[in-house]
DNA sequence: ATTGACTTTACCCTTAGGGAAAGGTCCATA
DNA sequence: TATGGACCTTTCCCTAAGGGTAAAGTCAAT
């Protein structure tokens, strides 16, 4: 039997994180003296430590791991395959949004390098006053939480680009995603993407003619948040009033576009002068 | 004026965050209403509240970017490229590091699907009694963390290298690496390296003669802390006590060798029978 | 005046332990 | 046998960046 400061040293795991283990009944010591509480962990425990180390190591949580060795023997071996397999899954996806925060920060250091100031792009962002004509829209509406974004918008516009394709329906422009909940909200917002069409049948609405804020933003996605500041601002300072959801219109295809800085989207904000 | 949810709404953050951002002084509300302590924002604290965002999205911890907003005017744009720049290399490193963990994960992956247990590696290290001969080595003596290993062992190597090059010293054999502490500590070992030389000059010491347990073996140096484990249980097992510091070997050069899975690495405990 | 939407503060919760304090225990040496 | 130092115990507070909920106050429109 060894001590828990015996048994840290071989793991290599300090007795703090041995005493935690034990309390969240990852692993307990074989035998605990009832006299005077002392933990003693047997040799046979080092494999459980070391599996648990390198578990660890591949960035699953405690939790995670607390499960994987509750799993019965004869299955575990499949099911931890599978558990691998997703987890690898997982770090792919961080290393890629690892990839792209690393271009974003480049375009920064790049454009410092010029003189360019980090949020000078903000002024470069214009507001026109437009007169929207009346649109005829395929239409789908969901609740979306932002991580589902760039998911859901590939499936929902496939989607409709199905029922177009199946329906024999006429394609009049590119896709539009429009905002209707009031309030920013990381839980879900009330989101409709839509086409508009030719025709009109089951599935379609009218997107109503009016007055609009616009601005065309070029640029990945993640900065319209700032066309957004920059409308809101400007129909502030302008004297004005949102009447209606805000809509974006994306004029490249984000599937055939590989810069996400070539990406051009149009930002309407469906406005009327404050009485 | 905006309300915290009009703000929340147009920066999409929410309410609760921008309280916390008060709270913690990173954006204060531009006024607050003494009556009832309603929290204002000004049109103008949207460019400060995105740019707090983009930083953000660069992984920065919000006491960085505190102290970002807080640089002077006239040396910001400086200082926030040099920031930036160190930013970019501490992401590429944990690229690296995700990089080096699938690389694990797959190797773990591949042998479960030729049917071999994910931790049965540890059946293969075998242990063997040896007698060692004594042996003159140049060393040098330091405190390590656990962070620092990768980068100690390059840096006191070269300089022990570089020693002997000046001094024109005839190095016997491998690098080798002895670990004094006695138990693990994350804050710092005490780690001495050391190079088998023929001549005994000033900075040499004898490594003594005598019994070892030691264990050969091939893989990155991630799973040397199962070799130890497995010696200390041999140790136990067979009766024998530790009487000096544990070193490994290095038989191949790490600098040499592109994949870790060829590695190999001689770790020796010095022992004697239990009386 | 009332209702519903909005806001406030306060308190507890999250991960995976680290640090320190106060006290009990073990073992080897004098 | 006493004692000192190393080791062990539990308990409490701390981390980063907020999320969730409750209780209470406030605003604007009907």
């Amino acid at each position: 039997m060894l001590s828990i400061g015996e048994f840290s040293k071989i793991c290599e795991v300090s007795t703090k994180t041995l005493r935690y283990y034990d309390e969240i009944g990852l692993i307990h010591p074989d035998e605990i003296n009832p006299e005077n509480g002392y933990r003693y962990y047997s040799i046979k425990q080092l494999k459980k430590m070391l599996f648990i180390n390198r578990l660890k190591s591949y960035y699953f949580s405690l939790e995670e791991i607390k499960d994987i060795l509750e799993w019965e023997q004869d299955k575990s071996e499949e099911r931890l395959y599978v558990a691998l397999n997703l987890k690898k899954r997982e770090i792919q996806e961080k290393l890629r949004t690892y990839e792209f925060t690393l271009k974003q920060i480049n375009n920064d250091v790049i454009n410092l390098e010029k003189g360019i100031p980090m949020m000078s792009y903000l002024n470069e962002i214009k507001v026109q006053l437009v007169e929207t004509q009346p649109m005829n829209i395929l239409f789908t509406r969901q609740m979306l939480s932002s991580d589902d974004y760039t998911l859901g918008y590939g499936h929902y516009f496939s989607r409709l680009y199905e029922k177009i394709a199946t329906d024999k329906l006429t394609l009049l422009g590119t896709p539009i995603t429009i905002y209707h909940s009031e309030e920013y909200n990381p839980a879900g917002n009330d989101t409709e993407f839509a086409l508009p069409i030719e025709e009109i049948v089951k599935g379609t609405r009218e997107l109503r003619e009016g007055l609009c804020a616009k601005s065309v933003y070029k640029g990945p996605y993640s900065e319209l948040t700032s066309v957004y500041a920059k409308l809101t601002e400007w129909i502030e300072n302008e004297g004005y009033d949102l009447v209606s959801s805000p809509y974006e219109k994306y004029i490249t295809d984000p599937t055939q576009t590989t810069d996400p800085e070539d990406l051009v989207t149009e930002v309407y904000f469906p406005v009327k002068k404050r009485s």
